[in-house]
DNA sequence: GCCCTCGATGTAAGCGCTTTCATGGCATTG
DNA sequence: CAATGCCATGAAAGCGCTTACATCGAGGGC
């Protein structure tokens, strides 16, 4: 596939490194691992030809003899346009200081793709490995359970994990923004999501508390991945007085929606004729006009307590970090 | 740092799989490989003992031996609340069908971090770097220089590339929108942008075309990093008519500003006391009210391309994939 | 002055694969 | 029927490191 770059002249090596000073490699070796074992002045000299021949040390190499890759693996459903992006970014804030780099994959919301990358990263033999949610498959259970790795399954909080989990709890998140919209008033709601598990976690917790306050089941509105939320949201939701959008992007689409059709004002949150909450707390929605009522979910928080609990298996694995009703002028 | 899990059992190796069948490692190997080069009896055997022990194949060693990584290193400014997001996004799209797994660094936009992020990611042995931008220290770009893989530099189109390049012409697209908002009958220009390259670049084109064209010395407004575009910048910019964010999210983060000042109305560009255009085309931009205008710039896209250049090292090496100038209500 | 320790270095083995080359059996060919 | 070729498999070497373990002087204690 990717062929090599043509040319001659071999990529420089340890022993290349150790015959030029002549030494043997193991010192040469020393001086990268634990350059306090060795006399300062060969030291010097083998640092010296490292930078002569440009060596570039080799950790494939290093990582078979030691059986230490300083990796990570990162599974997550999409990287593009989305706060999961977020907690990538804990994680390496937390990792790469230590020396590890991250190996990242994308499921795409998909169970077959999430299995083979799954076993893509642990062909790699990754020391841990951190994915947002749980694996769908039984198949990707087994592989993680064998695994012998320390697993973080994040953003929810699962009953059984494999390992250690930090996430909050979605089912409650739907609750907290139902009694918010009771109190308010609101009487016919609406749920906007995806099709996947976290987002039919929030419709549960929605509709649960909205039918135990004896209200009207809510209305459910399942987007497609990609789907404009906009205008398409409006038009099927006629008639509803308050929407939980499983994202903020949901959320400001379908607040477009509402503001064509003149249901949405500058004023605050009681004076909507429709209330919109989100879930993500983007920047964008502190921005706009009205500016956008959310569950804030603390992504990258979630990624270096991931990382966290990699690092130290001696503590408690099982991490709610909570979730947060931010209310601004939308809901 | 990371512990491995406890317990005892050893992770099953190719050899054990083919001890398992009574066959020797070699044909193991091969099943995998190159399957259609072993008898399918032996083959299905094999198969089912790889089951059984629940197998999972050695990529490091594999690499080691086989001096083929199947991996990319990319290499990112920052992964989060960007759109850089896309380009990996694009990136993975090509390589993962293909079984290369991609390697993520983030420079944060900081030299001495880019080196070492480098290094790292050289020290892993990549088949191919793919970097946003181009290495900033001489030190870097020797790094690169000297890899002996396919190097793709993004988003720029430098004057001497190390290999190959996919990007536009940030200069240009400055000039395009001074030239736009000159037209509108704009007079009073401001920039808002970040203190990186491309940002400079973008400012440089920006202001050229407005000096060309007689009129007066924009403002120039350097944001830090994470700085709120929002009331900062209308404070700092008084009195102008038009405003280019190197961002959308300074965009719109101005806009807020702009829209507290009173100077943001919901008709169409024209009417607008103070034109706003962004750049990077997020989905955001079209979705609030006014809605953003901005130049597109196909992150996506790039990141697909820079993917092809690494695969296909035969064809044109430098990419200019242009950009868009999207026209809404902002200006 | 002898033994021990310790610090600096080297030797050897091996991590888990792939690659190259060899081998032996069987079918094909003239 | 011998020569030929091919197919399925194996043996051996080695990828570039790390990790025991050995070695060898130089100092220090008594």
């Amino acid at each position: 596939m990717i062929a090599p770059l043509g040319e001659d002249e071999t990529v420089p090596t340890l022993s290349a490194v150790a015959k030029r000073v002549g030494v043997s490699s193991v010192t040469v070796s020393r001086v990268l691992r634990t350059p306090e074992r060795v006399a300062p002045e060969t030291r010097v000299k083998v640092e010296h030809a490292m930078r002569e021949l440009g060596y570039v040390p080799n950790l494939v190499a290093g990582s078979l003899a030691s059986a230490r890759t300083r990796s990570v693996g990162a599974l997550v459903p999409t990287i593009a346009n989305s706060t999961f992006a977020d907690t990538v970014q804990g994680l390496t804030d937390e990792l790469e200081p230590l020396g590890y780099s991250v190996i990242l994959a994308e499921s795409r919301y998909d169970a077959a793709r999430e299995d083979r990358m799954l076993l893509a990263l642990l062909s790699r033999r990754p020391e841990a490995i951190i994915m947002v949610g749980s694996p769908v498959t039984q198949y990707g259970q087994r592989l993680l359970r064998h695994a012998r790795i320390p697993i973080v399954e994040t953003w929810e909080l699962p009953a059984s994990p494999i390992d250690a989990v930090v996430g909050f709890d979605n089912y409650k998140a739907g609750r907290a923004v139902a009694r918010h919209l009771i109190a308010q008033g609101r009487r016919r709601m609406a749920f906007i999501g995806g099709n996947e598990r976290r987002s039919t976690l929030r419709w549960s917790g929605f509709r649960d508390e909205i039918l135990a306050n004896g209200l009207q089941e809510p209305r459910l509105l399942i987007l497609e991945r990609n789907a404009r939320a906009g205008d398409a949201a409006h038009a099927n939701l006629p008639d509803v007085d308050a929407a939980f959008a499983s994202s903020d992007a949901y959320a400001i689409g379908f607040m477009a929606g509402l503001r064509k059709a003149g249901l949405l004002h500058d004023g605050p949150a009681h004076k909507q004729p429709v209330a919109v909450i989100g879930l993500g707390n983007l920047e964008m929605g502190r921005l706009i006009s009205p500016s956008l009522s959310t569950i804030s979910v603390h992504g990258h928080k979630i990624g270096r307590t991931a990382a966290v609990l990699t690092l130290d298996r001696s503590g408690e694995r099982r991490v709610d970090i909570g979730f947060e009703l931010v209310l601004r002028d939308s809901g």
